[in-house]
DNA sequence: TTCCCTTGCTACATTTATCGTAGCAGCACG
DNA sequence: CGTGCTGCTACGATAAATGTAGCAAGGGAA
């Protein structure tokens, strides 16, 4: 697998040390949580990704792929395609429950 | 407890009728996610709130926090203080989990 | 009343992030 | 050779966030 140069991006919030605000910084930018998600079940291309995110720019996709892929939760596979890594699964699968959650916030909500 | 203005700001994603993407998109704005988690155990005042978010800009937490109001999640105070709705609790336990994964993260990847 | 302090909230100029479009080099196939 | 895919980037336009300052409203205390 190649890996994604380590020219140390940083990441907001991880100067407190501690990691769950570098986390949450991280996740909080844009299309983070859903390029986590769109990649849940199989790998994509990056632009079968950006189809997935309503055509997103693909500046931003790159720029967040590169620091998914520097925190160890995206890979690139050889063969090409991002896919999750195994601490991206799991990473993914922590958030989960917000499928089904989503759908009550629905029912309650007129958004 | 007062009501958030209820002048609908769009939210990305909310057009193809997934609630989960619209979830996302609202979640995946900065400061979001951090303002959930700074309210997960009690009531700030917005001042408060700011300071536990690192001095971030009043203009965006306003932002959020309206956001976060009428999406149902966080709601007013009668005698001030920003608190979490029954909703917004839920929403909270579902990312927990992230806190404990954030720890074994940091001792994986030296982010 | 007046003074002081805190509340939620906003104005505004500057900086940063994202968008949208176009296009690059590399590789495989025929 | 061209065709079509891959990951990735440049760049001007636009939207969002920052940082600083300050407002009006309300609650005491003197």
């Amino acid at each position: 697998m190649k890996q994604a140069s380590s020219k140390t991006r940083s990441v907001r919030g991880s100067r407190t040390g501690r990691p769950i605000m570098a986390l949450l910084d991280l996740l909080g930018r844009r299309w983070s949580l859903r390029i986590l998600w769109e990649l849940r079940e199989e790998p994509l291309t990056s632009r079968a990704l950006r189809a997935a995110c309503d055509e997103a720019s693909p500046t931003v996709l790159q720029a967040r792929l590169t620091e998914l892929r520097e925190a160890g939760f995206v890979e690139l596979g050889d063969g090409g395609g991002y896919g999750l890594t195994v601490l991206g699964r799991e990473l993914c699968e922590t958030f989960m429950p917000l499928h089904r959650f989503a759908e009550r916030w629905r029912s309650k909500s007129g958004v």
